[in-house]
DNA sequence: AAGCCTATCAACCGCAATGGT
DNA sequence: GACCATTGCGGTTGATAGGCT
């Protein structure tokens, strides 16, 4: 026999909550919290399943959820968090207090993410293991990449070649010889793919390869800015 | 005013992760 | 370690409000 999805069992109810229901479920979690989901609902005497129930609180009945419009500090937070991290919107929530994954996850999939796309720059961020994070930033109008890492220069870039060891396509990434600065080269063959994850690592003279130096990027269109603060 | 289309967002579903036995 | 129950997460759906013709 199957599983039987939680909300077909007998008599539960599905859809929209009725503003007494949300009042019984606020009333009983605010009384006795919520430590088991699966039996609150036969407690507080709500014909509904316990999956619904702890959705309903912790993205619409919870006393710390923040109300209305999503503020221009908060967008940029979630286009530059969701660079860094995808696609995970818990962890994107956590540092937005008082907005909920499920409220950002639509932000973005009906608001940011055509914003972003619309403007046809590239953005690229990421984070370095033991390093501090990396921030990179392309012009679409050029081919060449600033590297800004927290303000400072990236640490041994000189020696090294990146390239994306997941991504033959983007393998022509690499710091043009004798540059002074933190630019580099990157190959944008595949431009015309709207998101891609990428993973780099750093080497060094084709031989050892510095564990240290692996970094992920998530490369996205994104607004015309040229660079990006952390 | 009516019908259609689109955007929004609350809620659901299925799977993965976690914890207990 | 295996199994089961429960929780958490992310993708998706569907109701509906609002705009457009």
């Amino acid at each position: 026999m199957g599983r039987v999805p939680c909300c077909e069992k007998m008599g539960l109810k599905k859809g929209p909550w009725t503003p007494e229901e949300d009042q019984i479920l606020m009333s009983f979690v605010q009384r006795y919290g919520h430590e088991n989901w699966r039996a609150l609902p036969k407690l507080a005497g709500l014909l509904r399943c316990g999956k619904s129930c702890r959705l309903r609180w912790t993205n619409y009945l919870r006393p710390d959820i923040k109300r209305g419009n999503f503020t221009r500090e908060e967008e940029e937070t979630i286009i530059r968090l969701h660079g860094v991290l995808g696609n995970r919107w818990s962890a994107i929530a956590n540092k937005l207090p008082g907005r909920t994954d499920n409220e950002i996850k639509n932000y973005w999939n009906t608001q940011l993410k055509k914003r972003v796309i619309q403007q046809n720059h590239y953005f690229l961020a990421g984070k370095m293991s033991r390093y501090s994070r990396l921030q990179m930033v392309a012009e679409s109008s050029s081919s060449s990449a600033e590297v800004i890492r927290d303000g400072e220069s990236v640490v041994g870039f000189d020696d090294y070649r990146i390239y994306a060891a997941d991504r033959p396509e983007f393998t022509n990434i690499e710091r043009p010889a004798g540059s002074q600065d933190d630019s580099f080269m990157i190959d944008r063959r595949n431009e015309s793919a709207e998101y891609s994850k990428l993973h780099f690592s750093a080497i060094n003279g084709g031989n050892s390869i510095r564990d240290d130096m692996v970094f992920w990027y998530n490369i996205f269109i994104n607004s015309g800015t040229s660079s990006q603060g952390s």
